[in-house]
DNA sequence: CAGATACAGACCGGCGGTCTGTATTATTTT
DNA sequence: AAAATAATACAGACCGCCGGTCTGTATCTG
């Protein structure tokens, strides 16, 4: 095959695979090779889209990580609702994202491979708090629906425990040991007044554990 | 040479030079050739004392643990202090070993470096927060000093804020910020009736950013 | 028909890791 | 106590594989 008419589809099919094996084995432990493999291309092929390895997996995380700033950006944006609701809706749609595996499904990954997980802390503490949770919560505390004396600490806080301890990809995780964590969750944020968890994402997560 | 009757100097020095070296280049950068050539050893010397690069950085990361667990285990058997000034007790010394430079000095490699940042949540869930915080946080309970209904999850909570969010290591923070943050921990931990930063230790972080 | 594009795949240097060899020390045997 | 044997502490040649490069080629575009 030469001079393929859509290029695009071949990247996207790289970037798809490497996704999978980066899941499935972690970054160091797939080569190359595999990747050749899996999408029957050649090292020509890859090395023509991508200038490094490292690049594949850099790719992999952008596109992981403008799903989910697009869908931030879209609930911090939506009218009609309290802050609290917007926060509410962004936790709950970036976990069930995270566990319906359509968008975040590689997030194990980025924990497991430690070098993405730095990526990861970076994106929580550098974009999603003060660009997406932070505004959310300053017009929670306009509208009343936050009481909150130091909104950047919060933001900062409320992501990093929902995505480092919370998140029960992290480690193998009883769904015992799931709910209460939640329920301390719920119980930290009742003090400022709103509730991230409830019933639904909370059965969710603990029935993830299982598998 | 051959037959050194002194090995243990050997392995000291390759566990020296290594950490030295991972945290000048980090890991990945660092070659075996790179620790051969600093040790003036050769490649059989260090394949005799360790199975493979990883064990060589898994051993360092576990000569600074064991390090701060020795600490963590003398505070939480002294006797004559309560939970809560255990807990305090064990917050200022880890932090403060971090600072000094003793025994934590490598500290920013384990984070700069992510393969071990995985280690250090791994010691920090799996053992500090059971092994140390937990039994110091029940004992509060016990004697009143500390009002928890989920010592587990609060334990798992403030290491995890303490190391990955507060400790300025992890990011260029100001001194303000550094405050602000520690006033957010403390107020996060007077609703279970403790405090554990005091001006000191404030003092202290807030320094360790201007350097 | 002259690039430019989209691959294919041989090739390379260096890396982590293995394997064999050797000098010295420790232990057992006689 | 001497000799034989085993174990230790290295030394360094060697190997397979991995990420990356380079050249070649078929197809498309202008």
């Amino acid at each position: 095959m030469a001079r393929n008419k859509h290029p695009e589809q071949t990247v996207q099919r790289i970037l798809d695979t490497a996704s999978r094996l980066f899941l499935e084995r972690g970054y160091d432990k797939t080569t190359l090779q595999d990747i050749i493999d899996a999408t029957h291309l050649s090292k020509g092929a890859i090395y023509h889209h991508f200038a490094s390895k490292e690049a594949i997996i850099i790719a992999v995380v952008d596109r992981v990580g403008e799903a989910q700033s697009a869908m931030l950006a879209e609930v911090r944006d939506r009218k009609g609702l309290t802050g609290a609701e917007k926060l509410r809706e962004m936790f709950r749609t970036s976990l069930r994202m995270s566990f319906q595996g359509k968008i975040l499904h590689m997030l194990p990954f980025i924990i497991e491979n430690p070098k993405f997980m730095t990526l990861q802390m970076q994106s929580i503490l550098g974009e999603a708090a003060p660009d997406y949770v932070l505004p959310v919560l300053r017009e929670g505390i306009a509208d009343g629906s936050i009481q909150a004396d130091h909104p950047e600490e919060l933001s900062e806080v409320l992501l990093i425990l929902a995505n480092l301890w919370l998140h029960p990809i992290f480690r193998p995780s009883t769904p015992e040991q799931v709910r209460t964590r939640c329920a301390f969750f719920n119980q930290f944020t009742r003090q400022y007044g709103f509730e991230l968890l409830d019933g639904d994402i909370i059965d969710a997560m603990a029935e993830f554990c299982r598998t």
